[in-house]
DNA sequence: CGTTATGTTGATGGCCGTCAAGAGTGGTGG
DNA sequence: CCACCACTCTTGACGGCCATCAACATAACG
């Protein structure tokens, strides 16, 4: 199932890596318990990245890899867990009720993402880390990662990473939802999506969107038909390609950037 | 990342490097001027808090207290600062510069906070910290700051905490521009601002707001006038009372928090 | 006291939220 | 394999809210 004979993705950008680092097919082969980081396929940017071997050991002792997940499952429902979650494979979205009924999305996660990061929010009870397809992940003990960072140098500092990036995306989400126009929201949006699955070695032009209509609509602060109707609109003009539910493809990666306001004279 | 090699012109934009490279001058004497972290007055929530005097000696080796801020001056610019930045008094706003011109506010800070964590935005190269009132800040650095936080086990989880809250931040961030209407918004970025005063140990019924209203505008995603529109309402409704510029008193703080959309059955 | 930046208020048009109905998809069971 | 159904997505129409432009008022500063 190689997606990228049929077409060339119209980059302009020779530095994209090919769609050789696909999706981790944790899916056939249930984990639960057995795979440790030292042959996950995400440790390179995980928690274990340049760590020694006896290392591995120590970390492997904290974390738990915990059944695979399915769609609308809750991972967590609360304020401030004890667990900090990595996600292995498949996407999770965080929420929080609100009074008026509706929920407010607060972040998607990615395979290599951080949830349960800040989310000791005040005045929200209702928050909840639930999977938006079939995903696994590993939840580790904040305390115990703590004091195994202590000891172990380079898992401090990309423990730190890891936080770091977590918070990143939530002032990305901030950006994003500060474009005043539903285009430019939809646009950008769509342009950090595709950038992210790229970082997650994912394929970053034929985006897999594993959440709802609503969802990114929640997420972008609109209604869901006026994301519906931007969508249709970007396809309209040649700008990206709506295939299936839960795809999309990026026609024009340039013309996408420019709706999204954003500078693009940097590398 | 030495990016301290641009000068810039002496009128009102002393930038953050060269504050901060007189730092090692103020090591050699005992911080002329400025207050060591024992006496503090922020000290209980700010990183030394429960932690012995020997400790303390120790987070004082790689405290740089810089020199006071003034208005509109720059603490930082540019990405992903070498410095963990803490507020002692006063208030920062984080801010990225836009393609369109204008800027997007990421957040407000008040004492106690860190700024400059989170802050390694993609696509947006032009980020900034900038203080909105004479303000004094600890600057600490990051590598030495992780590797000292492995030595003192109760650094190691106050520093988690203040990170956590840096991005719960954020995240209340997205929460406040994720209301749909005008007046829900500017509701609950005052009950959020009086909520944060108050843990700040200030006046939380009688507001002080640093910001200009174009900056509370950039920060709820709406324009000027509509955010001094909707404040007029407010207190033509009783809700508020705007006391000078800077200023504004809560008089009704249910309804407030009624506007606010806000759960309000938990205590 | 004058000047400038900031805040307020008014008028208007366009965008988007809302309600409504139809089209499409995916999953299930026969 | 096919039919069916529930859910999601899309498209249309309309009204209200807010961004924009403009003018004025007021605070801040020397």
């Amino acid at each position: 199932m190689h997606t990228s004979g049929t077409r060339k993705p119209p980059s302009a950008e020779a530095g994209y890596p090919p769609a050789c680092l696909r999706a981790p097919d944790a899916d056939n082969k249930p984990h639960a318990g057995t795979t440790p980081c030292s042959i996950c396929r995400l440790s390179p940017g995980c928690l274990p990245a340049q760590l020694a071997l006896p290392d591995h050991e120590k970390l492997r002792a904290i974390i738990r890899p915990l059944p695979a997940l399915g769609r609308d499952q809750t991972l967590f429902e609360g304020r401030s867990p004890r667990d900090l979650f990595i996600l292995r494979s498949g996407s999770l979205k965080t929420t929080v009720h609100q009074e008026n009924g509706g929920q407010q999305i607060l972040g998607f996660h990615l395979p290599g993402n951080v949830a349960g990061f800040g989310t000791g929010i005040e005045d929200f009870p209702g928050g909840r880390i639930l999977a938006m397809e079939r995903s696994s992940v590993c939840a580790i003990n904040l305390d115990r990662l703590l004091e195994t960072a202590q000891r172990i140098d380079g898992l401090q500092k990309q423990l730190y990473r890891l936080l770091e990036d977590a918070s990143t995306l939530a002032q990305q989400h901030v950006l994003i939802m500060g474009r005043h126009d539903a285009e430019a929201r939809v646009a950008l949006f769509l342009h950090d999506w595709s950038r992210r699955l790229r970082m997650a070695g994912l394929n970053w032009y034929d985006l897999h969107l594993p959440m709802r209509r609503g969802e990114i609509a929640g997420f972008l602060g609109l209604a869901t038909e006026t994301t519906s109707r931007t969508i249709s609109r970007l396809q309209a003009d040649g700008i990206v390609n709506v295939t299936g539910r839960r795809g999309l493809r990026i026609l024009d990666p340039v013309r996408l950037a420019t709706l999204a306001e954003i500078d693009a004279q940097h590398a």
